[in-house]
DNA sequence: CAAGATACGTCAATATGGCTGTCCCATCTT
DNA sequence: AAGATGGGACAGCCATATTGACGTATCTTG
């Protein structure tokens, strides 16, 4: 530990703060954008991708969780859903527990659709994983988490517990 | 090295991937949100932010280097100067050496208002930053630095060279 | 100097993805 | 039986992005 006293870490790292939200907002975007072209082929948009790629990840997911992973509106999700499932990506079952529940999954095209765009979303984030070396993806991670506040730390967590 | 043969690692890593992608996704997404009230009490919505940090970051930046940063069109762009000049946040100034460009700066008003938004971010980033750990911090920074493309990256290295 | 390229502004039309508020129905819980 | 919950649907609105066309001032170059 230094003898000179410092001020709080909290109030002494513009400049590493600075770097985080523009590396974040460049690194956010430009991964965003690897999928726009598979995405236009459909006539979809990035609001359906993230739907599509939540169902793919939990099959059977209710409405209401989905509502809360993507922290929309039921209206603005009903139209997303309404556009997948015209497309026959995405189909709806009862749940079997609560009858009320209307369980998510993508049809077979839908999970081949969805498979198209994780390759460039894979593409991407492979390759930079593999310039960064495997430290720095734990430690990618481990900041990421820290962005996630409390409330919503089970829910990220949920997703990849399977994994 | 294994004996085993194994597949390349771009193409093992479905795991690693999604759960960049989710982190990525939820990571951004929450950290926007933190100056959301600030900029509502103006008015203003995150493409007004977008604009006013940049700015604030390299004071004196023609209107066309900002839209190479943002990537959106001059239309977009526009509505958003406009709404920052008439609430007195941003001035513009003719070139010195370029009198066809636009330099853009803040206002006193606009950097009291910028250094207001960028609180709520640095609080998020760095209690972030200090439960992650600094060589968190690293990776962190390197994997999103592979996620930019070449032809982008010096334009985000010429943000940070002033550090 | 004339011609073309560039920086910026602006008009009109359009798309996407959010929002609020309200109301409804089916189903589950108590 | 009453209330809470899951989901759907209506109407209207807002923020942010798009394209294409055109105008003007200024810089660069043959």
């Amino acid at each position: 530990m230094s003898v000179t006293p410092t001020a709080s870490p909290l109030f002494l790292r513009e400049n590493e703060v600075r770097r985080g939200v523009e590396l974040l907002f460049f690194g956010y975007t430009r991964l965003t954008r690897a999928i726009d072209e598979g995405l236009a082929e459909h006539g979809l948009g990035r609001a359906h991708h993230r739907a599509l790629y939540f169902i793919a990840r939990q099959p059977d997911l209710p409405i209401s969780a989905l509502l809360k992973i993507l922290a929309i509106t039921k209206q603005s999700l009903g139209r997303v859903l309404t556009d997948l499932g015209d497309r026959g990506l995405v189909e709806t079952r009862v749940g079997n527990v609560d009858r009320r529940q209307k369980l998510l999954r993508l049809t077979p095209e839908g999970i081949q659709f969805e498979a198209q765009l994780f390759d460039a979303l894979r593409n991407s984030l492979a390759s930079a994983y593999a310039a960064a070396g495997q430290e720095s993806v734990t430690g990618f991670w481990r900041v990421l988490e820290g962005l996630i506040p409390a409330e919503d730390k089970a829910m990220v967590v949920a997703l990849q517990k399977d994994i």
